[in-house]
DNA sequence: TTGCTGACCGACG
DNA sequence: CCGTCGGCCAGCA
C-alpha cells in the first residue's frame, strides 16, 4: 500500500482504548503508555492523541493522564481553568500546585498491571 | 517536499 | 534544583 495503512486504528486508537482502562482514582503517565504501545520515544504523541480526544466519539479520561513527574501539564487544555484538577479530586486525589500528591502511591503503569 | 509545532522525556552542566 | 538541548513522529502550511 501506499500513503499508510488506510489511517485509523493507529497510534491514536491505541491512545485511547489505553487511557480508557486507567481505573478511577488512579492515573498513569504519557511516556507509561507510550512504552506500552511499544514506541517509548512517542510521549508527545500521546499527548497529541489525548488534545484530540474529544472528536473519537468515546469517553475518554484523559484527566487520568500526567507527566512522568505527576504534574497535569495538560491542564490548559480543558475546558476552565480548574477543570482536570476537579476532576481528578472528584476521583479521591489530592492536588497542590498542580501536583499529585503521594503520586506514586496512585500510579498505574500499563507495562505492570495490564496483561 | 521542507520546515515547524507539540498535553514529553532523558541526559547534561 | 534549574535551564537547555536533542530525539521523537504525526499533521499541516
Amino acid at each position: 500500500m501506499s500513503m499508510k495503512d488506510k489511517n485509523d486504528d493507529g497510534f491514536f486508537t491505541r491512545v485511547y482504548e489505553l487511557t480508557r482502562k486507567i481505573p478511577q482514582g488512579r492515573v498513569t503517565s504519557y511516556v507509561a503508555i507510550a512504552r506500552f504501545l511499544g514506541s517509548a520515544g512517542s510521549a508527545r504523541m500521546v499527548g497529541w492523541a489525548l488534545h484530540h480526544s474529544e472528536n473519537s466519539g468515546f469517553y475518554i479520561p484523559a484527566h487520568r493522564v500526567v507527566n512522568r513527574s505527576g504534574i497535569l501539564s495538560g491542564k490548559h487544555h480543558f475546558p476552565g481553568q480548574n477543570m482536570m484538577k476537579e476532576l481528578l479530586e472528584s476521583e479521591g486525589l489530592v492536588i497542590e500546585d498542580d501536583q499529585i500528591l503521594n503520586f506514586e502511591d496512585h500510579f498505574w503503569d500499563p507495562n505492570k498491571e495490564l496483561i
